[in-house]
DNA sequence: TCCTATGTTGTATG
DNA sequence: ACATACAACATAGG
């Protein structure tokens, strides 16, 4: 479910418990969320520490902590393809999929994944771990630049652009609807071989990436909320759906593995 | 019953 | 070593 916007909104949903302790830590230990997560030490740490900031960047996010004694604590979350955050009332019972849960005196934070696609990391550590701040500048920061895009188009030069798109290593944040709804700004059809975007191309899927990263968190990310009915987005999964631009029946197929939806005269292989 | 799902990753192949 | 394609992961809902 969640991409960059819906990530960010997530997160920010657990700001009331910024500057909070965390008086005790309910976990499934054998979920697959924890795959490789020293599940122990994450309790042993948490448990009583102050947490202090958090953020997010693409779909990972961050959480800091000071524990009791030790090192700072850093627990990284994705919330895969169902995960999500949410705030419950101090003494909160967890259910089925609630597989962390940090128990505070006025509110129990929760992080619940009915599929467990998504993932929890951590580490105690005086320096952030590498898993952090090994990544990918934001799409929205000066170090994602329209070369540093064309550079990448070539290196993936065979490979569908939609596909490419979803590579985290180079857009992190951007999942399926996103790609699907810069493609369509772009006017770029989702088949087409990313080392054939010619530099009007590629100068227009650098705009709309930056444009769709703006306006996403602009109306999803402080506050949950839909994208209006002038993008795709409303329309990808509707039955008959049209395209808004021209009116045209959306079609669908599988590209990069994903559903992919375009709109057909508008996109097309060139 | 069968199909789909806003994601990543391990593995096979070229 | 690098690029690409795809099955696998696990659950719920139409």
């Amino acid at each position: 479910m969640p991409e960059l916007a819906e990530v960010a909104y997530f997160l920010s949903r657990w700001n009331p418990g910024l500057g909070q302790k965390i008086e005790k830590i309910l976990i499934h230990p054998h979920a697959r969320i924890f795959r490789g997560t020293d599940t122990k030490k994450l309790i042993a740490a948490l448990s009583g520490a102050k947490l202090e900031r958090s953020e997010s960047r693409g779909k990972q996010m961050l959480l800091v902590a000071k524990p009791k004694k030790g090192a700072r604590a850093w627990l990284g979350v994705h919330l895969g393809m169902t995960g999500e955050l949410r705030v419950e009332k101090a003494g909160f019972v967890p259910v089925k999929h609630d597989h962390l849960v940090l128990e505070q005196a006025k509110r129990t934070l929760v992080f619940e994944d009915a599929r467990m696609f998504g993932r929890v990391l951590f580490a105690q550590s005086a320096e952030a771990p590498d898993w952090w701040t090994r990544q990918a500048p934001d799409l929205l920061s000066r170090e994602f630049t329209e070369k540093a895009l064309g550079e990448f188009l070539k290196r993936r030069k065979s490979a569908p652009i939609k596909a490419v798109l979803l590579m985290q290593e180079r857009f992190p944040g951007i999942g399926n609807w996103m790609a699907d709804e810069i493609l369509w700004r772009a006017e770029i059809h989702p088949k087409q071989a990313a080392g054939t975007l010619d530099a009007g191309m590629t100068n227009r899927l650098y705009r709309e990436i930056r444009w769709v990263c703006r306006e996403a968190m602009r109306i999803i990310g402080k506050k949950w909320g839909d994208p209006p009915k002038s993008w795709l987005f409303p329309h990808r999964w509707e039955k008959g759906g049209t395209c808004p631009k021209t009116g045209a029946k959306l079609q669908h197929a599988t590209i990069g593995g994903r559903t992919t939806c375009w709109s057909p005269g508008r996109q097309v292989l060139v």
